[in-house]
DNA sequence: GATTCTACTTGATCTGGATCATCCAGCGTT
DNA sequence: AACGCTGGATGATCCAGATCAAGTAGAATC
């Protein structure tokens, strides 16, 4: 369809959360058709992102948590020293900055990793909502602490696994999120850096790149680039958990 | 007072966060006094628990969450290959099982570190009650997004910071938590094994105590068994974000 | 279609922290 | 007071992953 003739004014564009896609996994799950209007009300669409746009900073006022609609972004704290450590990659259906809530500034920086769209929600009036919409309230409780049960993961992740381990977990949790939102599991666009991949793993640039290779030495994934398709599904989950992978050590050595 | 000759029976204790210590860092915060009998009608004291003892099991049902008013936790997951990675460590005023919400079952485990006693507040009816409540809801909001924070921080940690970094982190987050609970910064006993320290760290037992005899030799603390005591404060803290703390690499190498 | 740039790959070497192996100190038992 | 027992300290060695150092393949620019 051809929009290039006419002016793009994002917010003028109605929110429909009933119509969107992303409604189950996101913050209207659960609400009757009449809360979900009174949801409507109060998001907001913004102007969508192009890659290394920022959403928001670390010390930016709270105002708004925001919804990813499309694309990809990545959450990251600069420390002290410099350097930049990534806390986590966001996709459609997830929420953007309930960690803020707390001092009411935001505590890390979000940028697009690709084009990216948003509805942004604005604080107070969400809370306020939530007071008359139980259902909202609630499943604001849900979302954060399903983000808690996440950070869990991603601790015993950074914590206990070796680095092929944390590669394959990394690999699975992608899959399984694109799949969650109607995409295949075992073929999909990679949205950040092998560098990007190694910072919120723990790693480095190079081990990422040579497990990456082993993987597919060893025919569980296909590398074209961004580009991975998932061959052997059953071993990259069983990697996960340091299990063996092939049946028996010296046998399956052999190409 | 003597209550040796009397049954024991803590659900007989009536709570009062208007008199509690902790009502500053925990869910009352900010509260009417209105507002606080409410919130002390469906807050109970549970069986206070001895070292070893677990407040709650991974998998058990949420019903409850929890607020720790003495002693001191530790909450962790056991890993496929039956490894525990401990999550984190729970001290007075701070809520526990926040995380189940999402799919009503806890996620991790949580066992007695000392003698420890509780609120226990049905998460039903504070959810209910937060409907009510403005500012308990907000509270809700506020400690779940500081929790998120916490875990940011915790990422941080794992991910980025070298063992020492690592230990030196870990002793003055515990020493500013003290604190803010009106204890000593500079002096206390450590609630939790090497063992457990290293767990939560991602290191050894081996690579704790050598760094805890290094940092006694260095002179920034003193250690007798679980007994810490910070000499050197500034030190400790820039030895967190990995800045040297010795003027000159060689002039301060001599004893 | 040559040139630069950037993200990635691959090899060689190094090292922080793990692993393995004792040893030790406090403390509850008998 | 002797005896285990448990948690912690310390030394010797090892190795996974970091660091250093090239090389390469696509995409973007000229």
């Amino acid at each position: 369809m051809d929009t290039s003739h006419q002016v793009f004014d994002i917010s003028k564009f109605k929110v429909s959360c009933g119509n969107c896609s992303l409604s189950e996994l996101c913050l209207p799950w659960g609400l009757k058709q009449e809360d979900l209007n009174e949801l409507e009300k109060i998001i907001k669409r913004v102007r969508p992102l192009q890659r290394g746009e920022y959403l928001f900073h670390a010390g930016d006022k709270f105002q708004q948590i925001y919804a990813v609609r499309s694309g990809a972004l990545k959450a990251y704290k600069t420390t002290e020293d410099g350097n930049e450590q990534i806390l986590g990659f966001y996709l459609p259906g997830e929420l953007l900055g309930l960690d803020a809530i707390d001092n009411m500034e935001h505590v890390c920086t979000t940028v697009a990793l690709e084009t990216s769209s948003f509805c942004s929600i604005p604080f107070p009036r969400l809370e306020d909502l939530c007071h008359r919409i139980p259902g909202l309230q609630h499943q604001m409780y849900r979302l954060m602490s399903r983000e808690l049960s996440t950070e869990n993961e991603s601790l015993l992740l950074l914590g206990k696994k070796s680095a092929e381990e944390k590669i394959a977990t990394f690999l699975v949790n992608l899959s399984t999120r694109l799949h969650m939102l109607g995409y295949s599991a075992t073929e999909f666009r990679l949205p950040m850096s092998r560098q990007e991949i190694g910072n919120y793993l723990g790693l480095t640039v190079e081990t990422v790149s040579r497990i990456f290779s082993r993987l597919q030495k060893d025919d569980l994934i296909t590398i074209d680039r961004k580009l991975i398709k998932i061959t052997n599904s059953d071993a990259l989950h069983n990697m996960c958990t340091g299990r063996k992978y092939h049946i028996e050590e010296d046998s399956a050595e052999c190409t």
